[in-house]
Order: structure tokens, then sequence, then C-alpha cells
DNA sequence: CTATAAGTACGAAAATAATCGTAATAGACC
DNA sequence: GGTCTATTACGATTATTTTCGTACTTATAG
């Protein structure tokens, strides 16, 4: 399947893949605290993504309640691909020198990527 | 100074980052190897481009030759915060290791991003 | 000179995305 | 039942991006 959500559209898979299934009003809740919209625009977001088959969606009482039918981790790959290759020109190296380098990263977290370096050069 | 290049001005933007002072012409012979499109389309977004500041341009002979004036590290750097925030909702962690696990990386960058992971670290 | 080829300028259409108003619908409560 | 409220349906508008046709301009070969 070709992935390319749009913008708006991964805001609400985001919220999808992190909170479950959830209706219009749930989701539109969350945007709005940080974006400045009206219902009824994520409700058409919403519809149009069920449309396209990027959503599913069930009856509840007088409302619908949604799922995203894109996996998380397929979709972000999909993305990340794209965004390599325009943002760098295909270099993955490049993009995660920078994404380290001016990002907030923890101890923690810097420590699992070393290990999955290691990981990888044991590899080749 | 707020930076969105779009999706085709980024094209151009790596090309001009890439080989230097250009013409629509060499603009376009490169982009149109990969992609479908006429010599007025490139033409246009490059005026746009210029109109928008994100282009300078120099006339020579009949025609122009342009320069990016924005700074590919810096642009770089600001579509990876944005990619980062909207695509793996701020974990810049996650998006690196998605982009390790999943793309070929030779030996020499993996040591590469070690070391810096090295210098990170001792920061902390 | 003049014709031709290679450019630029520019308006407008096509494609895509996002927004919202209004009407219709259906529970919930008295 | 009648009223209120939350919800969906849907058309239409706006904004943005991309595309391209056509007219105009100018260097250059013959």
């Amino acid at each position: 399947m070709i992935i390319k959500p749009t913008e708006s559209e991964l805001e609400i898979l985001n919220y999808l893949w992190k909170e479950g299934p959830s209706t219009v009003r749930q989701v539109h809740d969350f945007l709005s605290a940080s974006k400045d919209t009206g219902y009824t625009t994520t409700l058409k977001l919403m519809q149009i993504m069920h449309d396209k088959g990027v959503l599913y969606r069930t009856e509840s009482g007088r409302s619908h309640i949604y799922v995203a039918l894109l996996d998380e981790e397929e979709t972000q790959q999909d993305l990340l691909g794209r965004f390599v290759e325009s943002t760098f020109r295909g270099s993955a190296a490049r993009l995660v020198m920078q994404a380290l380098g001016n990002h907030s990263t923890s101890k923690e977290e810097l420590d699992e990527i070393r290990e999955l370096l290691n990981n990888l050069e044991n590899k080749k």
C-alpha cells in the first residue's frame, strides 16, 4: 500500500496509535489543545481518512469509534525513507548525526543507540 | 527566518547546494532525469523562490544564474526538528534507531556515529 | 538584416489540503 | 411527545502548491 498521510492526518494517526480506538471528540479535544481548529474540521479529516481506507470505524451509540489501519512502525519507516531521501539526499548517517547533535537525548537513550550500533557493526 | 521549503523547492535547493550556482537549464536537466516535468515548471518554481528571497540570482547573458540563500545545515536542522516532532512524536532517539536499523550504513559511518555518541555522553 | 533557438515573464488552470457553516439525525431528559 | 444537545453528513470555500501554455526578448548563425 502507498502510504503518504498529510500533516494533519499524521497528527490524528499519532493520537490513535498512542491512545487506541477513539471518537472524533477525543481526538479533537486533544488536538485543539495545541492547535486552533474547529470540531467539524477534525471530523471531516477523519471521514476522509475513513474514505481512503486509512481508518476503520464502528458505530457506538450516536457516535463512531475510529481505529488506525496503518501500522505505526511501517508508516514511520516509510516516511523516514522519504525524508532521508528528500532532505538528506539519501544519507541516513548524516541525518542521524544531525539528529543526535542537536536534540536533547538522555544518557539512557544514547546507551541504547550505542548498543544497537554494536549489534549492527558485528553483522558486517 | 521561517524556513519551510516545499517538496519541489527542496529538490531544487538540494541541487544548488550540491552543485553550486546554476542556471534553470542545469537544474531542470537534472530534475527531469528522474521526474516528468516541463521546463517552464522548473523556471516558475525558481522564479517564485527568487520572489520569496530563497534564491539569489544574477544575469549572465540571456539567462540567469541562481544561488541558494538558505543555509543547507540550518535548513536540514529545521526540517529535521519538524519531522521528529510530527512523525516520531519528539523522540529523536527513536528516529535514530529506525534510521540505523533499516538503512544500509557503512562501517565507517557507524564508527563516526559512535564517536559522536562518545562525545555527547562525556558532556553529560 | 533576418530567422532561429534559448531564455524569461506571467497569468491561469489543475491538484491537493484544510477549514468551516449548515442541515439532518438521534439519544437523553423532563 | 417535545426540547436540548451531541453527533454525523456534506457541500462549498479558501489556501497552497504545482503545472504549463503563450507571449515577449535577445543573442547568434548564416
